[in-house]
Order: structure tokens, then sequence, then C-alpha cells
DNA sequence: CCAATAGTGTCTATCAGACAGTATGGC
DNA sequence: GCCATACTGTCTGATAGACACTATTGG
């Protein structure tokens, strides 16, 4: 049996939280196709490479991040035929959380806030598209938007990681009730720091990964009134 | 530049619920290797064809399914280099979830409980269990159980399908109280079944997608006393 | 009548949202 | 003292879990 032999890459969405805004690793291309416009990093697979090895190579080599301080995890893998006009591309993106780094070193790549990246190459503006959305919903039942922060960190930062990535003000005091009172999302560090007001005290993530129960995203009321047990339509999922 | 070009495969996990057990669509190999293990229906993309459309492709032509009946969504990609000791394979597991659906016609295709399947070849004993894990996550915050149902069904046969997914018993009266009271997600027909009791109300599908709040699975208390606001520690993704 | 299943109502603990009030720093 | 931010406490409404009770069929 012959079987067809295809090109398959990864492209990281690597989102941080900088200035106040929701920011992503892109670069601006410099050949055709979609010479000029923005893209994500992304690189071929090796034959003998694992394709999360492979996104670790690729970040560490298009971006110069140090992928220990980057969460990484598997988004979707995008196929279709036309998304590359040169050739059959099967693509495997990955999803990064980075703490607020340094900007890379190479010329052509930056942090670009999510809400100027409208025209991307490729299909890639659906694939950031998608990477913010399960940001967005990771941080609802799972601890990871300490992966936001620096390795210390205070309850008011990663409120405003909270903030940033959801789009919504939350309550300082709720959040800090919930937050606090999450069994081994936050270990206390004895530290605190000072900016301005009362002294903050500094946190180190904890061991927990799971958020029980999760702490949800406010809805927006679906048409007019917000009702107990309401229901959303997302759009379909391919 | 040349790129390494590699075959490119979907998997299908195609889930049902059979004679209240979770169940799934395998088939029993008879070549090398892992010949007469049982493995998952699966083939080659072809070069001009969509992921989804290669995952609805081999649902047709391996298991003869229909595809309409079938809730089809992207799972997860995997390609470690060893995975298939014959050649380097990337392959795009897509999960299933459908109704309680004849036996497919082709010989060595089979319904078989999940629980039944212990060893199996390649790593689908793997992309099974994450098969699995979706759905029982998924049946916490969207409508997708009653994907396991007949296009008309009772509230007692959606109750069913999460108990024997989850593997939990729910409170018939708590869970009618959760799924009718959720905007769209049930749609009176009008009729009644009966079935030694009194008649149930039957229902169809609603139109919609999410549920909120969500209907959390009961979680183990972790160790010792269940504590408000504790958290799991699930194994690391890779 | 009884058995069986469907569906309603009620109580309670928990939790989220709203917000008052107190604590502790810099100036 | 004043401002700013951190943190604690309190009230209320929504909700989930536990369970009593009623309803409607077939035997």
């Amino acid at each position: 049996m012959t079987v067809p032999r295809i090109g398959v890459s990864v492209d990281l969405v690597i989102l941080t939280v900088r200035d106040g805004q929701l920011t992503v690793l892109a670069w601006r291309r410099d050949t055709e196709p979609y010479a000029g416009l923005p893209g994500l990093p992304g690189g071929f697979i090796r034959l003998d490479e694992d394709l999360s090895a492979a996104a670790a190579r690729v970040l560490a080599e298009r971006a110069g991040l140090p992928g220990e301080l980057v969460h990484l995890e598997q988004l979707r893998t995008y196929g279709y035929p036309d998304r590359d006009p040169t050739r059959r591309a099967v693509s495997v993106a990955y999803l990064g959380l980075a703490p607020d780094l340094p900007a890379p070193d190479q010329p052509q790549m930056s942090w670009q806030p999510v809400s100027a990246l409208t025209a991307m190459a490729f299909d890639h503006a659906r694939i950031l598209q998608d990477g913010v959305e399960r940001a967005r919903s990771k941080l609802e039942y799972t601890s990871l938007a300490a992966a936001f922060c620096r390795d210390e960190f205070t309850v008011a930062e990663l409120r405003r990681v909270y903030e940033i990535v959801w789009g919504t003000q939350l309550d300082p005091r709720n959040f800090h009730r919930k937050v606090t009172g999450a069994r081994d999302f936050l270990v206390e560090t004895g530290a605190v720091t000072t900016s301005g007001g009362r002294p903050a005290q500094v946190y180190r993530r904890g061991p927990a990964v799971l958020l029980y129960p999760p702490m949800l995203r406010p809805r927006e009321p679906a048409a007019g009134r917000r009702r107990p047990d309401s229901i959303e339509f997302p759009a379909a999922s391919s």
C-alpha cells in the first residue's frame, strides 16, 4: 500500500500578559506567501522527533525562549488541503503560556497584542483565536493562570492575569477568597511586596493542577435577562 | 529547504452506550504488527482531503456507520517517533459519540466494552483513554450526552448515559431538575413512553451546545475528607 | 391492591456576587 | 493625616445534594 506523505509542522501560540494586554509571539514574514503579514512561529518536525519535542525546539530556535519557563500543551491540528497555498501542510498547533519574558533577540520576532493581530498569514488568525479561547477556558478549571506569572507573585498580579485574559473586571475581595481558599493553588512564601499600598503576601505556584469547583468566568446574558441554567450557542466545531 | 514527509492518518474513538456499558468500536488486527490485538479503526488521509473529511470517510468505509448520526470532533494528535514500529506515523485522533447503533457489517469490526480493552495495538489504549476522559469531561459542561441517545429519548435514558459514562450513580430527582431546567437542552415532543412504571415524557435534543452552569461530576475525596475548593492532581500532559 | 418508574417539593450546606469595613504601607 | 492597596467579614441569592412525597402506568 502506498501512503501519501505530507510535511508536518508545529505552530506555536505563545501567550503572555504584557503591558496590561494579552500578547502573543509573532514574526513578520519576509517571504512569500503572505510576505509582510505576521505569522506564528513554526517549523517542520524531524523524522526522529516527538511532536512536543519539536514544539520545544521551535520555541528555542525560532523564539529564543527558555522552554522550562513556558507551559506547553498541544492545542489542535489543522490540515485542510489549501491552508498553505504552496504545499499540502498539516500543522500541529501548540499553546504556550509564559510569564512576561524579555523580547526575543531574533530581529523579526516580537510580542504583539492579540487585539492588534487581525490579519495573519495562512490560517494563523484562526489558530491564535483557538489558542486564546483554550487559555480563557483553562483559567476556569485549572491553576494555569499562574503560568502567566513570574515565579513569585501576589494575588493582585494573579487577578490581573484573569482580568486581562478574560477581558473582564473581577471583584478583588471575592477573587482573593477564592484563590487563597483553593487547596494547593498558592503556597505562601512569607515575603511581602510593597507597591504603594499595604504590602501584599507573595506566593508561589502550588502543586495543584485542577481547580474544583472551577472559577467560572462571567457569561454575557445571551439575550435579554440572564437566566439560571441558561445555555450558550457557540460556533460549531469542525 | 527539504521537508521530511510523513504518513498522516486518522484514528477513531467511536463511543456508544450499549448494554449498560461504555463501548467502543474496535477491530481485531489480522496482520503484523500487533496481529490478534484489538485496534481502533483508522486510515491514512488523502492528499486532497480535510482531516475531518478523512475521519468521516474512515467512519463510513471501515465501520460502515452513517456519519450524520455520529458527533465527530478532533481529539488529539499522536506523533512520537516509535509509536508505529514499521514507519514514522503521525495520527490525528477523532472522538465520535454515537447512539446505540447496530453492529457494523464488517466482519472484524465490533463494539467492545471499554473496560475489556486493556491491551491494544500501537498506542491505541492511550488514545482510547484520552477519548473517554474527553467524553467524561464534555458531559459536564455541554449537552453532548444527548449524542449518545437516539433521536427521541427520556430523561431516564439520558441519566443512564451520564451514569455509565461517569461510572457513578446520580440522583434521579436532582438530575431531572437540572436537565429540564437547562434552557434549550431538551425539547419536549409531547409523546410519552411506557415501560413498566409511570409514562415518561419524550424529549428531543435542543439547540443548545454549552451547559451553564455545568453539571460537575462527583469528585472523589482526594485524601481523607472532602474539602470545599479542593484540588486534584491528574497526570501531567505531554 | 402492589410494584415500578416519573416527576414535584422541601430542606440545607455550599458557594458566588455584592459590598462594608479594617489593616498597613508610602507620602 | 491622606491615599492607596491588601485583606477580612457579612449578607443574600443561586445552586447542588439529600430525601419525602405524589402521580401514573401495568399487573
